[in-house]
RNA sequence: GGCCCGGUGGUGAAAUUGGUAUACACGCAAGACUUAAAAUCUUGUGACAGCAAUGUCGUGUGGGUUCGAGUCCCACCCGGGCCACCA
């Protein structure tokens, strides 16, 4: 067969629309592909005719595509913004296609650390630079072809915007919901601000900046998101989100249900209560820890301790602490951060305070230890050691030569004596040494237990979690203001009033020891808008920026009309991206963040987009607070994202993060301008699957660019008016394979299954026909959108003006409801594939001997067993194998396979 | 230490969820077209043996279940992510 495709006869193209007429160089249809010309050409021609456009209550089913809208960093868009997006817009495009009402909006989150970061180093005002910065990215996206709805752009900077972040912030302060406390916040000297401990790393250092950040105290306000943590959880069952998302979120809000038992300190008045998950391994206790926080240790230099204290240093058989040696071990473990206690490593310190506290279960007396491995803000600050069970506390009662008493059996890692100290922890096992217990299993005893120490009074069942409060304050100036005032004459008015004792925080706030009244703006005076400060630089001082704006903080009271002063603390960068997904359902909307209608009729998010960094971030911050406006009856569903989907990493092509330092970024820009949007799009996409990272290749550039080059010259050189028959089948399995791969985000072997196509139609000798050619073109469509636009146009010129497609029929909708003057491709519907064209009549047996292929052959489909059978014996590869013997046992599978046993 | 992913050619990766392992792409090799280059096309490409037909081995390792295992079970090794002296 013939492969010179240079012989075909091109085709004589003539099209209604005139641009594609002027473009195809009138009557020849032979011209190279051009990406740089078709694609600004129908990017230009698709945003004039609106086709993204999504409708407000169209009667066509809702499908809400969402993407993380993306900070317009300085550094301009990056490869993988891209891949998410274009396989968000092929999973849109194909909805559309389909008939839905699809919405994929974009915005900019704008506010924040970054952008003022880039500001200060670039030297220019944020409020000019980050326009700019817009600008510039959304040119690079528009030149990718996505088909986003512009007219729902937002920004979380524009005031008309963040007067309704700030809105919800008031909502928060009347439900007693946002506060502020004294709280230890992590404190990053380089960009002297405080961070949420979500934005901290393992390691201690600013996910942003690297830098080592401290623990230090101030007064922040706070979002009580502990009070949803339960529902955060057990509706994490009622969304679709990857097992790995779900699994962090769980662990993160790191529930726990275990018991705080009392233990009685002999000598004195006094009590250490000690949470824990293992009560039933409680008659194995052999001591008990208080961290040097407690206020036990607090309370050692008390006169009304010293008595005790003096007698017990002269016992024996502990060694004994002297007062000097615990003032001193308190002292250095209290002054070191909780960073440089884990840098220390797992050997354990600690000093023995000469008390002695009371087993009420078994009597036993248990030394009270004073140690820094038991941290002040876990639990209750206190822990009774269970060497038997617990590694930490063996490596203490090692260290001590403290006694280890085994209290369970029979688990599989259980061993007589402890020699390691992995083996001291199990799943599974039974209770020994433990009275009323014994016998038990671990998991009933310790319900029994429970159940026993909470009738004697000596415990009590908590529930505890991982998850703190939302540090929500920041204090830098590229923020949205916190819109609360403080006013001294109302707080004398208010104090006198006031019955039950005040609380700093809740009631007032003290500012230069002097006291305040909390006033929150009125919701009619919003916005607060962010004042503009030439010098905006971060202070280091705790206060923010914006204190130095004198006439911006000084204002009149809302309620009293006196002299009052605003909060100058903002918000972090997540506010804004809370809700944001709402605003685009209303984005003009002065009344309220959004119509309840038009929330109504979008929510939820049907696929959300992002990227796993996020999980315990804008994600679990974004439920939280959408979850408190469901309560207050604000939005119409109880979480916002129906279904969740997560993107990998593009590493460089070195397989390291894409870096200047390393000079491993790849620019989009390059790449569009040598091979074209719908290459780089296609490229990203079949890369590698989706929510794996994977490096940059720029020869997997080249593969997919010749494959939209193939597709070109064989539309416009291999299309006649007949198809393979074969090439049909193949066709159609086509379409079902990219169907189904689009669905479950599986866009490198969807494209794999397009390419396969189209090898296949190279190879065969006979092409195919206009209409089939066409249906190709509307499944590669959501890939390479312009392409197949052109080719579309082009081929479709062929004929007499009628659309060969579906798409005619009249009951089949219009993919968009408002807009049908230009046939365009992206306005088809999407392909049904016909199953019975799709299989072949004759399919591959393969005939295995054993279980070991020894032979395959062609026969019809649906061969019964006894044909099948019949058919695989006389092959001669099969009797070579078999024999004289006779199988034992014939195994045959369907159109697949059959298997002699002998 | 906990939880969660993953390990398949020279490379990125497929495999209808227990039924032909390595689709698709890259790279490489040989060849065609061309004055030449680009572009395009053809053939080959898991390892070993063989001129070949073909055979044996082969999905991190070792066992197991099964007619049949990349896929399921048990034990282990390695890599990655998130959390973490969390009581």
């Amino acid at each position: 067969m013939s492969k010179n495709l240079d012989k075909y006869e091109p085709k004589k193209i003539e099209s209604k629309w005139p641009h594609s007429a002027t473009q195809s160089g009138a009557s020849r249809g032979k011209q190279a592909y051009n990406p740089d010309i078709i694609e600004s050409k129908w990017q230009k021609l698709w945003e004039q005719e609106g086709f993204w456009q999504a409708v407000d209550f169209s009667r066509k089913p809702k499908f809400y595509t969402l993407i993380e809208f993306p900070y317009p960093s300085g550094a301009g868009l990056h490869v993988g913004h891209i891949r998410s997006w274009s396989a968000m817009d092929a999973y849109a495009r194909k909805k559309r296609m389909q008939g839905y009402n699809v919405l994929y909006p974009i915005g900019w989150d704008a506010f924040g650390l970054p952008a003022e970061n880039y500001a200060l180093k670039m030297g220019v005002h944020p409020s000019k630079i980050v326009p700019e910065n817009i600008k510039k990215f959304k040119a690079q996206i528009k030149s990718l072809g996505l088909s986003f709805d512009w007219s729902r752009e937002i920004d979380t900077t524009d005031s008309k915007y963040y007067r309704w972040t700030q809105w919800i912030f008031l909502q928060f302060f009347k439900k007693g919901l946002a506060y502020q406390d004294d709280v230890p916040v992590n404190w990053c000297r380089s960009c002297k601000t405080n961070l949420a401990d979500e934005e901290v790393l393992a390691d201690g250092t600013h996910e942003r900046c690297g830098t080592k950040t401290e623990k230090r105290m101030q007064k922040q306000w706070l979002l009580r998101i502990t009070k949803y943590a339960d529902r955060l959880l057990a509706d994490l069952a009622t969304v679709d989100y990857p097992q790995m998302i779900s699994q962090q979120q769980i662990n993160w809000i790191g529930r726990k249900e275990g018991i705080d038992i009392s233990y009685e300190v002999e000598g004195v008045v006094e009590k250490i209560v000690c949470f824990t998950t293992r009560p039933d391994t409680n008659f194995g206790a052999t001591f008990i820890v208080v961290g040097p926080e407690h206020p036990f240790v607090k309370k050692l230099s008390n006169s009304k301790f010293q008595p005790v204290l003096d007698r017990v240093e002269t016992r024996s058989g502990i060694p004994n602490s002297t007062k000097e040696q615990i003032r001193k071990y308190v002292e250095r473990a209290t002054n070191k951060s909780e960073i440089e206690r884990i840098a220390e490593g797992r050997k354990k310190t600690g000093v023995f305070t000469g008390f002695y506290a009371i087993n009420q279960l078994n009597g036993n007396r248990l030394p009270v230890w004073i140690s820094d491995f038991v941290l002040g803000h876990v639990g209750t600050g206190a822990v009774v050691g269970v060497p038997g069970h617990d590694k930490r506390d063996f490596e203490f009662a090692k260290q001590f030569k403290l006694p280890v008493v085994r209290v369970v059996v029979g688990s599989d890692k259980d061993r007589s004596s402890i020699t390691r100290i992995e083996q001291v922890q199990e799943a599974e096992g039974t209770m020994i040494n433990s009275e009323f217990l014994n016998g038990l299993g671990i998991h009933e005893a310790t319900k029994v237990i429970m159940d026993h120490l909470e009738k004697k009074g000596w415990g009590e069942r908590v529930t505890t979690y991982h998850l703190r409060d939302w540090v929500f304050s920041r204090q830098h100036y590229w923020g949205e203001p916190i819109p609360i005032i403080y006013c001294r004459k109302c707080w004398e008015v208010k104090s006198e009033k006031l019955k039950v004792k005040s609380v700093e925080g809740r009631d007032f706030r003290i500012i230069n020891s002097q006291e305040y009244a909390i006033v929150p703006v009125p919701q009619e005076d919003l916005p607060v808008e962010l004042p503009y400060l030439a010098k905006y630089e971060p202070t280091g001082t705790g206060e923010s920026p914006l204190a130095l704006a004198k006439n911006w903080v000084n204002v009149s009271c809302p309620n009293c009309k006196g002299k009052a002063r605003r909060e100058t603390d903002t918000m972090p960068n997540w506010a804004g991206s809370n809700w944001y997904f709402l605003r685009y359902l209303d984005p003009e909307n002065s009344k309220a963040l959004a119509a309840r209608k038009k929330m109504d009729y979008w929510m939820p998010v049907d696929l959300y987009q992002g990227g796993f960094e996020h999980t315990t971030l804008h994600l679990l911050y974004s439920r939280f607070v959408y979850k408190f406006l469901y309560d207050a009856g604000v939005v119409p569903t109880s979480e916002p994202y129906a279904k969740r989907r997560a993107h990998g990493i593009v590493l460089g092509a070195d397989s390291r993060k894409m870096s200047k330092s390393f000079g491993n970024v790849v620019n989009p820009e390059e790449i569009v301008e040598k091979y074209g949007a719908d290459t780089l799009r296609v490229y990203e996409m079949f890369m590698g699957p989706f929510d794996r990272t994977i490096a940059w290749s720029q020869e997997g550039v080249e593969g997919c660019s010749r494959f939209l080059r193939k597709v070109w010259r064989l539309v416009l050189n291999r299309v006649g008016t007949g198809s393979d028959s074969e090439l049909i089948g193949k066709l159609e399995k086509t379409i079902e394979k990219v169907s189904e791969d689009i669905e479950v985000t599986k866009f490198n072997t969807a494209v794999a299954a397009m390419m396969e196509f189209v090898n296949a139609w190279q190879d065969s000798s006979k092409g195919l026909s206009r209409s089939d050619a066409e249906k190709f073109l509307l499944i590669l469509a959501p890939f390479a959108p312009h392409i197949a636009e052109e080719l579309w146009q082009r081929v479709k010129g062929t004929t007499s003006g009628q659309s060969t497609t579906s798409t005619k029929g009249s009951e089949n909708p219009k993919a968009c409801d408002t807009r049908d003057t230009l046939d365009s491709i992206h306005l088809q519907l999407w392909p049904k594939y016909d199953p019975k064209l799709a299989e072949a009549n004759e399919i591959v047996l393969v005939i295995q001997v054993n279980g070991r292929v020894r032979d395959k052959i062609a026969v019809e489909r649906g061969i019964d067993q006894e044909q099948a059978q019949k058919l695989a014996l006389e092959s001669s590869k099969v009797t070579k194998y078999l024999g004289k013997v006779k199988p034992k046992r014939t195994i045959f599978v369907h159109n697949r396979l059959i298997n002699f046993v002998v």
